[in-house]
DNA sequence: ATTGGCACTCGCGCCGGTGGAGTGCCAGGA
DNA sequence: TCCTGGCACTCCACCGGCGCGAGTGCCAAT
């Protein structure tokens, strides 16, 4: 029982400390929570709580804040995720389903995590390699010249030029796109891949164009760096932390320039369909210690292929946050599968 | 020449405020330039262009710091744009030089544009009204669903998802396809608008399956929205503004959210070549009174159609910054040209 | 018109005092 | 064994006063 009050005790400041933002004493706490005790037992508490290292005071006589493994109890133990209203939901649902094509769905789920969160929200692009190729175009910009788009079965567009040593009649040039889509339709990307470079060897001779066409569509098959982008919104939140200036602001700023580390931010929370949070110094990026890190994987169909997220300081609201993240994600996850499949 | 050497203490007040970031007075100015008079003479020139507002103490025995109008006068008269190294050239030329695509291009501009001036660059994408249309792509993806893709001489390719009332099979959808191609092939966006609009009423019944694809194909001709679009780079140098955390750090993270706001900024910049510097609340967005926008009109072929820019703090390296955006304008719109007409 | 000299002003940083919030501890009571 | 009220204590945040120094404005001399 005692041990209860004393969670008990530990989410009252970390609630009260996340909506306040200044470290909280034991009186506020019985004011505010209504524990059935005197302050002077919450002190008790708050002692154990400190030996535990649980939360910690900046300097005697002043309240308690939590530390990064008080935040970590919390979430584990005790945060209960706050379910979105069903006006969110709605809002949700409607935003995301005005989306016109996988660059506006993405662009659109940053935006809304942002808004939802209050934070900074990071959007990885879904990953292709389960989706297949619906259709390859190659039209003729000049007699030299071959414009070749892939389109893919996630909506994914890719377009490459390609420059020919010698020029292309119309009549090569629908054969070539014949043939290669004889090739690669229906195919996954990386059977696609493969499928063209026998293509190459088999078919056609060295030097001819359709080895350079061929070519570059073997690197855009195989090329995922596309998947490896990240949108970023929600910028303007970062506003809020007026104070933190060098430990959340500036290093928030650094990294949010830079796409690798954005993924690796991202990068482990691609397993499952929990919500990863990742607080403090747990993250890979030493620079954001004293901020926390909330993912989850998403993905058409039933693998979570890539991720979503955000970034704020550790005092952050755990709850609501992993809730917005969560629905945003089941969302996403839903409309990719929809336009993948139909 | 009295005259003459106000306007030298003007510029020497500018460059001192810009590097050291404090107010600048009398004796540090002789010194550090060799205006070849004593600082008491310097004191009286101040003095007059204090008169002149165009410099202001922030209190009574402090040093000097330029007001927008002193900026203005030093950006109009007195700031010789410098040259970029010849290193930088060649690094503008090699980074631009190996973009795939027209999004390729954009991100490594803003990028570009972004270290150059260490400070927050925005670039609008190519303006598309004078593209033409390359070919139009009809692709089945169930008997019901079609995708439709619009490819432009630009390089840019515009998706839509169709869905049918009724099914249709491969002779149709290839019917469908060169009809619409023959339509519109060649012809600039408007006019190709207009003429699918006339192939609907003319040929088509209006129930068809044709007039579903061609009223998308209208819309995504006709909509700019994506000319519209706008994107942002070097958020990460924001970092060095500790001071003026409300009067430019705030108000810059919510103006670079809003797309809107960031038109508006880059808006009246695409008249001629020239590039054009606004300073503090000369610009047409309120809350960005503390900060100078430095932009320029780019575009392929001769006319400029669309702008990039950086947005600053109003104390910044004026001929530097400007110097760097002319040039990123100049490489861009030489590479947009390249690959629109080869 | 320029210059050196000089008194003056004002912000910044330092210091010590004060108020108050919050604590730790203890002794008494359930 | 746990809870509670009381009490002395600690330490920060706030405030006003003070000296320093940078920089000015003015003036008389050249």
């Amino acid at each position: 029982m005692v041990e209860e009050r004393r969670l008990a005790v530990l989410r009252a400041i970390v609630e009260d400390y996340v909506s306040t933002e200044e470290p909280v004493g034991s009186k506020a706490l019985v004011e505010r929570h209504g524990l059935g005790v005197s302050p002077a037992t919450v002190r008790n508490d708050m002692a154990v709580l400190e030996e535990e290292g649980l939360i910690h005071q900046p300097h005697t006589s002043a309240g308690r804040i939590p530390t990064d493994k008080g935040y970590r109890l919390f979430v584990d133990r005790l945060g209960t995720v706050k379910p979105l209203t069903a006006a969110e939901k709605r809002a949700i649902s409607t935003f995301l389903e005005g989306a016109v094509d996988v660059d506006d769905v993405v662009r659109r789920s940053v935006r809304l995590l942002a808004q939802l969160t209050r934070q900074v929200a990071v959007v990885q692009y879904p990953i292709l390699s389960q989706s297949t190729v619906r259709h390859v175009e190659v039209v003729a910009l000049a007699p030299h010249r071959l414009l070749v788009v892939l389109i893919l079965s996630s909506g994914r567009v890719e377009q490459r030029l390609v420059e020919l040593d010698r020029d292309l009649d119309e009549a090569q040039v629908g054969d070539l796109r014949s043939q290669v889509n004889r090739a690669v339709v229906g195919q996954r990307l990386g059977v696609a891949a493969d499928a063209l470079a026998r293509l190459r060897t088999d078919e056609a001779p060295a030097d001819g164009p359709t080895s350079e066409v061929v070519g570059v569509l073997v690197d855009a098959l195989s090329d995922h760096s596309s998947d490896q982008r990240v949108v970023v919104g929600g910028t303007a939140n970062l506003a809020r932390f007026g104070d933190g200036f060098d430990t959340v602001l500036r290093p928030m700023l650094e990294a949010l320039e830079e796409q690798v580390v954005l993924l690796r931010l991202l990068g482990e929370a691609t397993t499952g369909g929990a919500v990863t949070v990742r607080i403090g110094a747990e993250g890979p990026v030493e620079e954001l210690a004293g901020t926390s890190v909330v993912t989850t994987g998403y993905g058409a169909g039933a693998d979570m292929l890539s991720a979503l997220g955000i970034v704020g300081p550790t005092r952050m609201d755990y709850p609501g946050t992993m809730a917005a993240v969560r629905a945003v994600a089941r969302y996403m996850s839903r409309i990719l599968d929809e336009n993948n499949n139909a």
